[in-house]
DNA sequence: TGTTGACCTTACCACTGTGGTAAGGCTCAT
DNA sequence: ATGAGCCTTACCACAGTGGTAAGGTCAACA
């Protein structure tokens, strides 16, 4: 797509939303979603207001995605697009963040394991003959 | 509490919504939703338009919640009431929606698992020596 | 040059599940 | 009769995503 060519030379390399969804993987109703929520700031516009996203926007958004992908929080995103940005970032940080999430993710199997073996105990009680009684539906009455 | 007393006779065994929510663990702003989505059908109304329910509400209301603590799906919770309030219901039912809810679990715990995988080969890459190059951030842009 | 189709814009509505608020009505005990 | 503590409805908010409608812009083609 030629978009943003009749507009002033540098911008040749910047793109319309619906490029830059095709090259992020956003869509471009996520795009403006982000923009609306802060995730990216000072996104720029033609004369004739359409948006307009340079190469780093893309790269920033290709983040978001990925990040959201491997289900990090809005917040963890907002962090971790600040770590991006700044140049004078420690890697330290941006490792404890992803840490951090590991560990969420941990936290969350975690209560799977326990929601699955505490159905699983119910399920074992079932004897699925085809009666009305039914263990799982009495196990689920119990305060 | 005494609610309801001024009912007739018959209504001496129900309850206020407030007491059905310290009965069933749900509170009352989620038992009025439900009513909303239909979960609870019917919900009976004093005359000055106060609404009571019967200590079989106050079972479904629990089923509701149990579900609800063990991950079942909006739709799966219907299914489910359904199969508790039909008197002629299988077992074999039952257990099958809940077996069906427990491979959910196994693979939303997969997926959790792909996420952690890819996080930490990330994770592992990054010598996290205060630097500001970052392999985690690298990875993430990737498309 | 004019039209057409593809794209863009904003501004809405929807969903789920949960919390909150406000304004007003009912009940009960004092 | 008054106040406390319930109850009622009707709103607002969140996240994240989809959709729609009405209208502007642009590129390409005839």
């Amino acid at each position: 797509m030629n978009a943003m060519r009749h507009e002033a030379s540098q911008l040749v390399e910047h793109c319309s939303i619906g490029e830059a969804s095709k090259r992020s993987g956003v869509s471009a109703k996520m795009i403006r979603y982000y923009e609306d929520k802060g995730f990216l700031k000072d996104v720029r516009r033609t004369e004739s207001n359409y948006r307009y996203y340079s190469e780093r926007d893309i790269r920033q958004l290709r983040i978001l995605k990925s990040a959201r992908d491997l289900g990090f929080s809005s917040v963890q995103m907002r962090r971790l697009v600040a770590l991006w940005q700044d140049d004078g970032r420690s890697n330290v940080e941006v490792k404890s963040l992803a840490t951090e999430h590991v560990k969420e993710i941990d936290q969350r199997m975690n209560e799977l394991r326990q929601m699955r073996k505490a159905l699983m105990s119910l399920v074992d009680q079932c004897h699925a003959d085809g009666k009305p009684e039914c263990p799982i539906l009495e196990g689920l009455q119990a305060s």
